[in-house]
DNA sequence: TCGAATTTTCAGTAAGTTCTGAAATATGAT
DNA sequence: ATCATATTTCAGAACTTACTGAAAATTCGA
């Protein structure tokens, strides 16, 4: 693969803007663009020529992408280079992404508000700032348990929730008329 | 309020941080931080001295929160300078959060996603890159629709179905059984 | 309309980050 | 153990972004 189509060049450019929206730097984001789209696992090289990018800033690169886990390091018979390819499926890049931003961004500020909210104001202003830091715990935390939850769910059911949308919210009306509630047991 | 107590401060430089993990920067991320655990409204002078930044910068970090639409900007009766506040309930900041990046982010991923996949694929190379592109392209549009429908849920369904979690994995199955089917309407 | 108060703009600099090439290190076949 | 191949490290160059102070523009009361 000495040069890329112009299919795969404005794929991997968007994801070079798009990363630096991201945390990720542009060099990275066109890195994970071609490993995606690509047919076969690349090794450093592949990159290297195909992106015109120097071969160490490769290998910062590919470090970097594992430890997001966005990429898989794998070997080729016969061949002591190291191979990426990135997991196609979409759901699963979708998932590491989230746990990972999670535990890089949400965790911190959840331990941060905890703690905050453990000291005892002092003042009128503190009481309300505290006041204010409980109303974003509070959604954060909910949010990453859900999260939680979903993630565990079978991938079906989750389509097939998404799929419903708002129409969920006639379901629970409906079904709140019966015994099935939060933190319930479903019976007829 | 001419210096900050160590509760706020230690708020603010947490967001200092985190704001700059997003697309915000570092001082953006204070400003915001400050306004949104304050009392009463603030105005650039304020934000200034607090937190030891050039007037200049200020004024720079509130256009880009008022482009975020994070803050609100308002009038105090016989003051002509103009005052900011941060709604300070937890899921409206979220709901303009999420609005904002989809149509900074995925908006535009997903108009390159649909233009590349209408290109006919020339090699078979292509053609797998269009098959994992297409993947992508679906999930972002499922997730994308799916948190339309759910802003629109009235805040208390929202709660009540993220407390039960996986819960509703078996709410589905059990009303599987019945009429009320996704696309369809309730009834028992 | 004038002028004081306030906000915005912008050029220049400071600070931060990304990228490279060269050197160092690691790996595995012989 | 040696050598060829592959990967990593790292100091500095190139580039990008953030911040400031000074000047310009705007706003509103008198």
């Amino acid at each position: 693969m000495v040069s890329l189509s112009p299919l795969v060049k404005s794929f991997v450019s968007h994801f070079g803007e798009m990363g630096s929206r991201w945390g990720i730097n542009r060099t990275v984001g066109q890195m994970y663009a071609l490993i995606f789209v690509s047919p076969q696992p690349l090794h450093a090289d592949d990159i290297a020529e195909a992106l015109e990018f120097s071969r160490s800033n490769v290998s910062m690169g590919l470090k970097e992408l594992q430890a997001w886990r966005l990429v898989r390091l794998l070997h080729m018979p016969g061949d002591r280079r190291e191979y990426f390819e990135a997991p196609s499926d979409a759901w699963e890049i979708f998932r590491t992404l989230a746990e990972e931003r999670r535990r890089r961004e949400i965790e911190p500020t959840l331990s941060m508000l905890r703690s905050a909210l453990l000291e005892p104001p002092t003042t009128e202003e503190d009481r309300i700032a505290q006041q204010r830091m409980k109303g974003m715990h509070d959604l954060i935390e909910l949010l990453s348990t859900w999260f939680d939850d979903v993630q565990r769910m079978d991938h079906k059911t989750l389509v097939q929730l998404m799929k419903m949308g708002s129409k969920v919210q006639r379901l629970l009306e409906f079904t709140g008329k019966m015994k099935l509630v939060p933190g319930g047991k479903a019976s007829a």
